[in-house]
DNA sequence: TAAGTGTATTGAAACGTTTAGATTGAATTT
DNA sequence: AAATTCAATCTAAACGTTTCAATACACTTA
């Protein structure tokens, strides 16, 4: 592959010459850019990134790694990270961690050892979140987006899981239910941790049961659905359903379509996120959203503050509102 | 930032052994080892990866470029993309070029500079699709994932998007429908250009007009849904509609639903792909499912049987089958 | 004991850039 | 005409690795 040194021959100029018309560093005579420029095209040199990060001692590159894309949250979070980045002049790195611990860890390494200036991370929720040994393993500065503890030692952004899980029941629990399910991811993560116990909180307050009415680690929409299948067919069913995230919303939706209960007539639901689904189907599923877009373009902006900042800065954490979406699945219960 | 050099002062040996000891290159006498491996830990050493491509002439990365991550096809492609590649030791470079050229350009241009040992590249569709010029810019092998000409002059992964909206449109004729309303999105895309073939060709062959029927451009779900909305509110409005990608049948539902108007009684559908919400809304839309896991897997197949190929091989196409999914939102049309 | 064999370790030259500082030579000043 | 200035160009030294070839040293073997 052709080099800087392949185009200086060509055009009869030194090295330097080449690189200043390439970069525009210094002045270069209309005539040697024209050589230069036609010797590029004559040799069909293509820049070498690998050898301008070295020279340079960073990429112009943020890492972003997430732990999936099919969550249409982070989807949309990764999205906006990328052309939000983009407009500042940075390339994105995404990096699917699949919710793995040892996958992440692995591109952690590998997205630092590309020199990266900056990374934002959604932590994988396999396991503990250690922010320190993030730190450690990549080296530069970095944003923990979402899944980020109150005490977290880095930036982060976050919503007030616990206050928008805590609304949300409390309405069900406002319109008379009593038995009132929530389905849940993993453990391991804040956000799932902290709707979990906003639903505890409102249940406990208003003094209902909550025993056998949790399920977590229900990660995939089938084992939502036949979380909910179980939950229905217990001797004493839940009226109101109430999922953490995105895809147990939508099992919950299809588990009930399957058991031919009616929403909201028979159960009530509400959702967390409730992507496209939710907005779709009849009738529109009420919902907790999330500011998604916010939530990376902030992630962004924080990132490269602290990256052009000249003197050292204490952690920032956003707390962004999430909104709550009356539609219509949730029905009064008389009994 | 640590250097081998760091290491091998700390350690008492050379660069060249601090070098073996990390690569496991050559044996290391069990004593110098530990001393390496201690230093390593004591200056806090982490490996440069970016002089290492540089030496190496190539970085351990294959580069993904597509369109976007909203759409779910694209998004279950890249996922397995990520994880396929993982399992042969790559890591994956995500760039979302927002189907935008001239962002899909830059990233080409980035992504190659990277030097990866490959790329697998979904096409953004806003303008006509040139695979030399992609070959030109990222040089090295690459294979076209779903939007690729049938003359593609590169490895290319497809399906039969042609055949698949003809028969998808034949059933819908074949229930006795004679108005038949598509719509699509970006008319420079291969896929929905055949799928839009596919619709015209079935609706000829029965002698069926479909002037005004077809809605082009309709890239998003808001798009689509005022497509819908003056489709139906036309002095002659369709009693189906065929959808040729996700967001579209999205539209489609969210409008019907706007309208009142009951799927499928008065209104069939047939959409392609459609996600999560096309098995969550009561009635389950009938589909069109492309194999994107398969088609993302057979990618990465693809790519590194060139990589690794020691002699040329001629540009391979593999047309993999859609698979028609009858589910419950087209009715017969009694008229 | 001298020569030969093999293994562990090292020195130094790349890889393709960027850039500080040196060099050149023409234009301007004295 | 010599000295000064200035812009345009070039030389060469990094950046942090990998790896080939060289070295050193301890064993064998004749």
């Amino acid at each position: 592959m052709a080099t800087m040194r392949d185009v200086a021959k060509a055009a009869g100029v030194s090295i330097a010459t080449v690189s200043a018309v390439i970069n525009k560093t210094t002045k270069v005579s209309a005539e040697l850019t024209q050589r230069v420029n036609d010797a590029i095209k004559e040799v069909g040199y293509r820049p070498n990134g690998v050898a301008r990060s070295l020279k340079m001692g960073a990429t112009p590159t943020i890492a972003c790694i997430l732990p999936g894309i099919t969550n249409p949250v982070f989807a949309e979070m990764a999205q906006t990270i990328e052309s939000e980045a983009n407009k500042k002049g940075y390339a994105v790195f995404v990096c699917n961690a699949l919710e793995d611990n040892a996958l992440q860890d692995k591109y952690l390494q590998f997205a630092s050892s590309m020199r990266p200036v900056g990374g934002i991370i959604i932590p994988a929720a396999g396991s503990e979140i250690d922010v320190e040994a993030i730190q450690r393993e990549i080296g530069v500065p970095f944003v923990v987006l979402d899944r980020a503890a109150p005490d977290t030692k880095a930036d982060s952004i976050v919503v007030d899981n616990y206050d928008a899980a805590f609304n949300a029941v409390n309405y069900l629990i406002s319109l008379g239910h009593k038995r009132i399910g929530a389905i849940a991811s993993f453990p391991y993560s804040f956000t799932s941790r902290d709707r979990i116990r906003g639903y505890r909180s409102a249940m406990e307050q208003s003094g209902l049961d909550t025993t056998g009415l949790v399920r977590e680690n229900c990660s995939t929409v089938e084992r939502a659905q036949s979380a909910v299948f179980e939950l229905m067919s217990s001797q004493n069913p839940p009226t109101a359903l109430f999922a953490t995230f995105d895809h147990a919303g939508l099992g919950i939706v299809k588990a009930l379509n399957r058991l031919d209960l009616r929403m909201p007539d028979e159960v009530s639901v509400i959702t967390f996120d409730g992507g496209a689904w939710a907005e779709a189907i009849n009738p529109n599923v009420t919902s907790v959203r999330q500011p998604a877009t916010q939530m990376g373009s902030e992630a962004v902006r924080l990132l490269l503050e602290r990256i052009d900042a000249t003197e050292p800065m204490s952690h920032r954490r956003l707390m962004l509102p999430t909104e709550f979406i009356v539609r219509g699945s949730c029905a009064p219960l008389f009994s």
